[in-house]
DNA sequence: TGATAGATTTTGTGATCACAAATAATGTCA
DNA sequence: TGACATTATTTGTGATCACAAAATCTATCA
């Protein structure tokens, strides 16, 4: 593959998604003062949560009633939020109308990193526009449970807190189109975040997090788009090491 | 706006969007011995061919009832639909959870052409590759009936060919992750394609999809980029003039 | 033993209904 | 006449049901 970027060892080790059960929010916290409580919304947000934190299996096939049962609901809200996460390209409706979790291919794989590569660092440029020193402290904020996590290859939440990083800067930039483009890629790739790299191959990598706060604070958007770039080649990285060593299971 | 690229005069003119009903294909037809037909996905289809045509005022907010009623179907497959095209920016959803088709503002706007022209050159450039004989000659001959299409003033089959024009090549890069974005984005300024320029200001344009087929035919990724990119500029015009002198309605 | 045909279960789909929130319409009072 | 409260209607939402297709299981036969 050539778009790695550096010299680096990274040991992927799948981790095997222990059946976890899918829970709703308990209705009766105190903060539906200000939206009432959708269960088709609901439904999705505990879905998309799943997908991206990579605990559904890819390719594993799932059932409206089955999930209608797992998160107590009648199957109508389980429909609905299945449509969107269809339309967003986070699980594919096979030819028997049967719904399941995006797979990977190579041709897939090469798509996402380009799609990522031309619209990730654009919008942090435009970020860069907006930027203060509350989000810079907020990024470091949450570069230091990055490092935090790795250090103690909890995997979970190394790749809950990098998608939280980077979608903090970019929703500075106040670009909704954009950023639903993006999201859209990142659904895509969510099940195959469940990866742990080895602690000396991460300590290897040059943090391109530190490069972008850094290029933050120097208003150098050259360097930030660069540093977005590369972490991107990095955090692909680790996802195309997995591809291909792991054929895919059903 | 900056990125007009050329001197051109174009004179904007709105069509009154005349009360259209929707009908959904006779069930009827013979053509359903390969594909069975879902209800909600025919739906799907004739709502975003509304969409994309330009058949539905923009901000015109929609009812799930109302539409099972135009359809002839109950409110359950409009509902599936419905999702889906939020989903897909297409359609967005009111706090009030009434859904609208979606409007346009300045930022909007400019974030389309922003995501346009990242990503169609690309896709583009990946079509080349893959690009034969037949190809041309089917871009070609859209490209012919477009000029038809502007010399009797045919704005609908104007921008049913347009789009057909682009969709034909970028299908041909055989890249779904990225077509799906660019038809996304596709989407959300289909309600303002049904727009007239005037012969005179088109007949001034120089036509970028000749640029873009003769970029084919010498293999010349550049130029093609280029081609796309000015295309995009030349047809996103058309739209930026008529934002400015009118403002939504609701 | 292994493959195939039939029976059984599971599952997607679409319609209908009840309920609550939101919108529209109506009447009342200053 | 105009603003506000009240009523009526419309509309989104979620559950249940019936039906047909798909998937799974089972039994039969080579």
């Amino acid at each position: 593959m050539g778009y790695i970027p550096q010299n680096i060892y990274l040991i992927p080790i799948i981790i095997e998604p222990e059946r976890q059960t899918l829970a709703l929010p308990d209705p009766d916290d105190d903060n539906r003062e200000t939206d009432r409580k959708i269960t088709h919304e609901t439904v999705y947000e505990s879905l998309y949560a799943s997908i991206i934190s990579g605990r559904f299996q890819p390719g594993k096939t799932l059932t409206i009633r089955g999930l209608a049962e797992e998160l107590g609901v009648s199957p109508m809200p389980i429909r609905e939020a299945i449509r969107r996460l269809v339309a967003l390209g986070a699980l594919e409706m096979r030819s028997t109308r049967r719904v399941a979790v995006a797979t990977m291919t190579d041709e897939r794989f090469r798509e996402i990193v380009t799609a990522r590569t031309l619209l990730e660092p654009e919008i942090a440029a435009k970020a860069l526009n907006n930027c203060d020193d509350a989000l810079i402290a907020k990024l470091e904020a949450i570069d230091n449970e990055i490092a935090e996590a790795i250090e103690k290859g909890d995997a979970d939440t190394y790749s809950l807190k990098n998608r939280e990083f980077h979608f903090t800067l970019y929703e500075a930039a106040d670009c909704p189109i954009m950023l639903r483009l993006i999201e859209s890629i990142w659904l895509q790739f969510g099940p195959f975040m469940r990866i742990v790299v080895s602690h000396v191959g991460s300590s290897l990598v040059v943090d391109q997090h530190v490069c972008a706060v850094a290029a933050l604070k120097s208003k150098d958007e050259t360097m930030l788009r660069e540093a977005i770039k590369l972490d991107i080649y990095d955090g692909m990285d680790r996802i195309g090491m997995e591809l291909l060593g792991y054929s895919s299971t059903n």
